[in-house]
RNA sequence: GGGCGGUUAGCUCAGCUGGUCAGAGCGCCUGCCUUACAAGCAGGAGGUCGCCUGUUCGAGUCAGGCACCGCCCA
């Protein structure tokens, strides 16, 4: 014990980046993290993570995501039930095979020279070289996740359960191949999801095109910021209750510069205020109109190239075009006919691939679908019969809203990097199956599954599912998924769908959706708008306890700007724990009993608020309230254990004290700082395991790891109001004389003497006296003969229950005293008349309830003895 | 166009079912190296809670309208 207390006593600070590592090291180590499987998923309590993508780095998202997990699964461990963060990464199909291909371009080299089999090889050499990061910087941040289990979207055996929905899928008819619009992205040559697509604005040429009428003469004009695509209209559209060109349903027109003629339709798709009103149809090149054709039996031309570029059925002046080039002939040729009525800037959104940056050409392609409907379905139900709690509840509409307006999903991705479709073709034949088919001659099929397929399996997949494996049976469903809110539909959504529709149960209980955190301009954090902050930084430089209770701190249920001043926060909790448990195990007795035995009021009083905290930490973690879960840790760190309790107790540890007092305070102080430790664990693992480390071990038994430690529980006995009013009736006194004293200009070490003219301190005068360096003289016990100081006071001072008249004060400011006694009797007065104005009031009396008059009454009253006292 | 959320101290944000709810952190000012912590301690200044109109004995807190801001969906 000795050189613990040397080592303790020369560590002023908590520094984080040389205990955090070694902290890590020892939980590791320890196996906690790491159940084995037994038991039932009830009993137990599991998360799955999230899984990041495997070459990515950690962002601040995950930092959230991962303190809020691992703030659950403290808690939950602590609780005492057998507890798994399932771990993993995600192959992320398109981000990762965009790292590599720029990393082969680098090279000068390309996927299509490497390729298929070469190009694969290539991007597992790469998941494994940068595939390790991520699940570090989950150590550093101290998320207790399974290590020793951890998956990956392509490991084998996951790759087999995909294989085996997907098959299943087929057969039951929900997964079949059509062609259908989808969002090409001719960077990545690959269509991608509605989700993947992003809206930019962008200022278009909005141009009027006139289109001459079939039979007689007229024209219709129709507006669009795409007249290239026109070379594939196949109708024109207006507003069937328009009474401008109504009578000109079922009649056609003409396409300039191919002269195919258009019927022109009536759709209430078409805006009659928008432009002309009417509308081009172009069903091959625009979702909308896509919608119109299938709707009114089009036909579907296609003019645009998976390749960006025109195809011969655009004609002979315009094939073999880029999408700009063509759009600068049709103008052009159009501008020959004269068809060109208006040209003027026109600022829209645009879809952008998310993933390659440019801009989606939809297309209609030959793609394999899945049926959403049933599925949407079976994903909406729980949420309705509460089998799955979305929190917030205000998230849960919008999923709901999603699931009604879902349309079949595109799930074939034309990449190399993912799941490959377990389909063969020969000639018109199509094979589906885990294996390749029998016979000579079938070719797979060269796409990919959408990643979120495969992801979407993660909860069940992870544990071994298809098989009945002992880890399926101890851990699913899980219990909380916790996710940003921008990915709820991606994949919560779809992860519902297939677990209930494989499991027959829900993937998890509960669904927590979290902010996402902006920078601190309110921007979006985007590494490519130099707005990024890297939590991995901020670890270093902070303290992982201080960005993770910084980030649960700022979170909430909407979206939050990236707050230095909650990491700050976090970083000065860590540290004051840190300065406040030094002072305890330096001071203090250290052999002393676990159990505490009250003996004076600020004994009492800590340990009635210390079963508040713990309470009410319990209930904020339990209800995701994480911010405040973490706010009140600090506030009962710094405004009642270190600010009063430590101040209050220090005479009784003083080498000076005797030894059955010495014993007393200690006994309640490391009881106090054991349960806060343990309170805190969840929020900031980290400093509150390194002083664990030196506390003495309980009755219970030694301990080897806060983390693997009991969560303290409520001690009703230990409730008590009336020393919570005592005390609190000091802490406003002390803090109306040190007011007072500073306002005066006392200095602070300087003792001023006054007399107590106040009821309530009967017990607690000698805590006042020293904590406001106020000689009072007070009738307590102890002190019974001791006289109540007479003579004229200098100035009154209010303090609960009456006032402090101070009798003698060197050297101070007695104008400013003089003027502080009339600003509080002033500010009094008109409290005063404002209650007896309310109390006056017969509505008041008469309408509210008795307990809300009672109160005003008493205040009132306290109010009147403060001014009777000045 | 539809939907959701926001507008509270210089900044970032708390304020649950209407009655000490006008708060916190940071910043600012003043004073302190008080033997746990100067990444500290003590004290202080600072807001008619976006605007208007209602409901109520009483409204940041509820209702309606308006103005801005953000996000999602089309």
């Amino acid at each position: 014990m000795a050189e613990i207390t040397e080592d303790l006593r020369s560590r002023t600070r908590f520094e984080p980046a040389e205990v955090e590592p070694r902290i890590v090291r020892r939980w590791l180590e320890s196996g906690l993290f790491h159940p084995e499987p037994r038991g039932s998923a009830e009993e137990n309590f599991s998360i799955a993570i999230p899984p990041p993508n495997v070459t990515g780095a950690l962002h601040m998202g995950h930092a959230l995501n991962g303190a809020i997990q691992d703030a659950l699964v403290r808690y939950q461990r602590m609780r005492g039930r057998r507890t798994k963060w399932i771990l993993g990464t995600d192959h992320a199909g398109i981000a990762t095979q965009t790292q590599v291909e720029r990393a082969l371009a680098e090279e000068g080299s390309s996927r299509e020279q490497l390729g298929r089999e070469e190009f694969v090889r290539r991007v597992w050499r790469w998941r494994e070289r940068y595939g390790g990061q991520i699940i570090a910087q989950y150590q550093r941040l101290g998320a207790s996740c399974d290590y020793e289990d951890e998956r990956f979207t392509l490991d084998d055996r996951y790759v087999r359960a995909v294989i085996e929905v997907f098959v299943r899928l087929y057969e039951q008819g929900l997964i079949y191949r059509d062609n259908y619009m989808v969002n090409w992205d001719p960077g990545s040559r690959s269509a991608i999801s509605d989700l993947e697509v992003e809206d930019r604005e962008v200022t278009d040429t909005l141009f009027s095109v006139a289109y001459p009428l079939a039979d007689g003469p007229g024209e219709l004009v129709v507006v669009t910021v795409r007249p290239e695509t026109m070379l594939a209209d196949t109708a024109v559209a207006v507003h069937p209750a328009d009474e401008r060109y109504a009578h000109l349903i079922g009649k056609a027109a003409i396409l300039p510069l191919v002269g195919r003629e258009l019927p022109i339709i009536g759709d209430d798709y078409v805006k009659p205020d928008f432009g002309s009103g009417a509308l081009k149809v172009t069903p091959g090149h625009d979702p909308n109109d896509f919608e119109i054709g299938r709707r009114h039996g089009l036909t579907e031309i296609t003019v645009i190239g998976e390749d960006g570029r025109l195809r011969p059925e655009a004609g002979e002046r315009f094939a073999g075009l880029t999408v700009e080039e063509a759009q600068r002939a049709v103008v052009q040729a159009l501008h020959e006919q004269g068809a060109i009525r208006a040209a003027e800037p026109y600022l829209h959104e645009v879809p952008y691939s998310h993933r390659s940056g440019e801009r989606i050409e939809p297309l209609i392609s030959l793609q394999w679908f899945l049926r959403m409907d049933e599925l949407a379905e079976l994903a909406a139900a729980p949420l309705r019969d509460g089998r799955i709690e979305i929190h917030p509840d205000s998230q849960a509409r919008r999923y709901l809203q999603w699931l009604a307006e879902i349309r079949p999903w595109c799930i074939s991705r034309q990449l190399w990097w993912g799941h490959q479709l377990p389909v063969w073709y020969r000639g018109a034949e199509t094979y589906v199956g885990a294996s390749s088919p029998e016979g000579e001659g079938w070719e797979r099929d060269p796409d990919v599954l959408d990643t979120w397929f495969s992801s979407a399996l993660w909860p069940f997949a992870t544990l071994g599912w298809p098989e009945q494996t002992p880890e399926l049976s101890a851990f699913y469903p899980t219990d909380v998924m916790v996710t940003a809110r921008d990915i709820l539909f991606l994949w919560v959504a779809r992860m519902a769908m297939m677990g209930l529709r494989f499991t027959d149960d829900v993937p998890f209980a509960d669904v927590y959706v979290h902010s996402v955190i902006q920078a601190p301009d309110g921007r979006r954090m985007s590494k490519s708008l130099g707005t990024g902050i890297d939590p991995s930084e901020e670890i270093e430089r902070h303290g992982a306890d201080a960005v993770r209770f910084g980030l649960l701190a700022m979170s909430s249920t909407q979206d939050v700007r990236y707050s230095a001043e909650k990491i700050q926060q976090g970083q000065q909790l860590a540290n004051k724990l840190f300065n406040a448990s030094r002072y305890v195990l330096l001071s203090a007795d250290l052999d002393v009993g676990a159990e505490p035995d009250p003996a004076t009021i600020e004994d009492r009083w800590i340990l009635s608020r210390l079963q508040r905290v713990k309470s009410a930490t319990a209930q904020r973690l339990e209800s995701f309230d994480f911010s405040h879960a973490a706010l009140g840790l600090y506030d009962f760190v710094y405004g009642e254990l270190c600010d009063w309790y430590l101040e209050l107790v220090k005479p009784r540890l003083a080498e000076a004290a005797d030894a059955a007092t010495r014993r007393a305070a200690s006994a309640t102080l490391l009881y106090v700082l054991r349960e806060t430790l343990a309170v805190a664990h969840p929020v900031i693992p980290f400093v509150t395991e390194e002083v664990w480390s030196y506390l003495p071990a309980a009755d219970a038994g030694p301990v080897e790891l806060l983390a693997g430690a009991r969560w303290p529980a409520v001690d009703q006995s230990r409730h008590d109001p009336a020393a919570e009013a005592a005390l609190g009736a000091v802490i406003d006194a002390v803090q109306a004389l040190r007011g007072w004293r500073d306002r005066v200009g006392a200095r602070p070490g300087q003792w001023i003497k006054g007399r107590l003219e106040a009821t309530g301190y009967e017990h607690t005068g000698p805590l006042v006296e020293r904590m406001a360096r106020v000689d009072l003289h007070p009738g307590t016990a102890a002190d019974e003969e001791r006289e109540r100081p007479a003579g004229e006071p200098l100035a009154t001072v209010p303090v609960p229950g009456g006032a402090v008249a101070v009798l003698a004060a060197d050297g101070v400011d007695l104008e400013a005293a003089e003027r502080r006694t009339g600003e509080r009797r002033a500010k009094l007065e008109s409290e005063v008349a404002r209650s007896e104005a309310k109390l006056a009031n017969d509505g008041f009396v008469s309408k509210a309830p008795a307990a809300v008059v009672d109160a005003e009454r008493s205040k009132l009253t306290a109010l009147r003895a403060e001014l009777e006292a000045l």
